[in-house]
DNA sequence: GGCCCTTCTAAACGGCCATTCAGAACGCCG
DNA sequence: CGGCGTTCTGAATGGCCGTTTAGAAGGGCC
């Protein structure tokens, strides 16, 4: 079928342009119209290309989906963890780990919790995504912990009660029609992050407040704003 | 051809014999295989019967969909309700609660989150079902408060952000492939119920023990078993 | 009986895509 | 130049279902 891999130099790297092109195309694609809406042929227009090249490229469909949603993950990621390590005190690196919680691709989860039970690769993937975000989490407490910001507990055990939390608050912030859904997620989070951790929810709101704002969160800010 | 059975009353009351029969079979469906691979044939040979009658009672197979789940859901308060007015310690009260949260239908609801952010009326319905939800718990809050079991705090926003949690416990238990993945979610929704509400996790595992063994939660202990 | 009503059905219809395919376009190498 | 490999295309293809439909079956009623 495709087996255009092996090539490194010979001739046009167009592959190489290609398909970030479609992935991009099918991320956006994704994120404005769910899993279940976005055809093939909408991912090939939004890339200026055709069908054809999609298939070509990606095999089908869902290897496609697959993907994108990997990237997206991925890119999350690694524009994440360098902003972390950047911040000293663990309560902002926590308030930030929850600022930017609350910028996630939480509409593409939603669907892919769905698709993942009935696709075993895309449930390995969830499965991988949510290890990943678990992690980040603890090792945000660990780091907490070993300053002295928060009591010692569990850091892992906290890690995944707080994952799964978040989770449960994203499809609120997803689904319902409340006024500023963003701002009762941040607060939720904040008030179960003092709670489990025993630090002082007033101290991460400021730090929360303080957290410059950066083209990845402006549109978010903004949606806030208006809505409140 | 179809072999009616034996009618009672002369005429009409076919539909509410048909009605039932085939919401059963959708809502047994939507359990086992989720939302986007039921089809309406499919439905059909569950409850005996042809698509042309699914359609002839429920209209569209969405509709059909959104009754059945309305219906899963007050069958599931019907038998709530009573069971947890019978118990008087406020303790006792919230680990049945927890208890029959394991064993509620989110399987179900996974698939609802990301259906209804495309379909105006599910959304509605699923902002019900969770308001719903976190009335009960809040109302089971309240109790114990009163009791003067649980310390007190404000009992809503303790509601909502459980019931989060549990949102979020429940992808993992719906995904992950872990062992007793109910026993993990048993465990953390203790733990968080114990922290929020300030009352001693230990009297409430042991009174999660102490929940007796009904027809409800037979299949989901035997499960456990099996995994432990 | 003859008419009409409700219930139910199997088969047909029609729309919707994912995927395939036949080949165009283009550059490369010999 | 002339074949060849790669990239790309967009018009078919084919399968899948939700829904429609024409009408069968049976009872009630006059």
């Amino acid at each position: 079928m495709q087996a255009q891999k092996p090539r490194k130099q010979p001739q046009r790297p167009l592959g190489p342009i290609r398909r970030p092109q479609i992935l991009t195309a099918a991320i956006e694609l994704l994120r404005e119209q769910g899993l279940w809406s976005v055809r093939v042929s909408d991912v090939a227009r939004r890339a200026r290309t055709s069908p054809g090249t999609v298939i070509y490229y990606f095999g089908t469909k869902h290897q496609l989906f697959h993907q994108a949603i990997a990237a997206a993950d991925a890119d999350f990621y690694a524009s994440l963890w360098p902003e972390l390590d950047e911040i000293e005190s663990g309560t902002a690196r926590l308030a930030r780990l929850i600022h930017r919680s609350s910028t996630s691709d939480w509409v593409l989860w939603v669907d892919l919790w769905a698709y993942a039970r009935r696709h075993a690769d895309m449930l390995e993937a969830s499965i991988d995504f949510h290890r990943r975000w678990c992690g980040t989490i603890a090792d945000v407490i660990r780091h907490g912990q070993l300053r002295g910001e928060f009591s010692a507990r569990d850091a892992k055990a906290i890690a995944v009660r707080f994952a799964a939390l978040s989770n449960g608050l994203a499809i609120r912030m997803v689904l319902d029609d409340c006024p500023a859904p963003r701002t009762q997620y941040l607060a939720m989070s904040v008030e179960a992050a003092a709670l489990e951790l025993d630090c002082d929810a007033d101290e991460l709101r400021r730090e929360l407040a303080a957290v410059p704002v950066e083209a990845k969160t402006e549109q978010a800010d903004r949606e806030t704003e208006e809505a409140a």
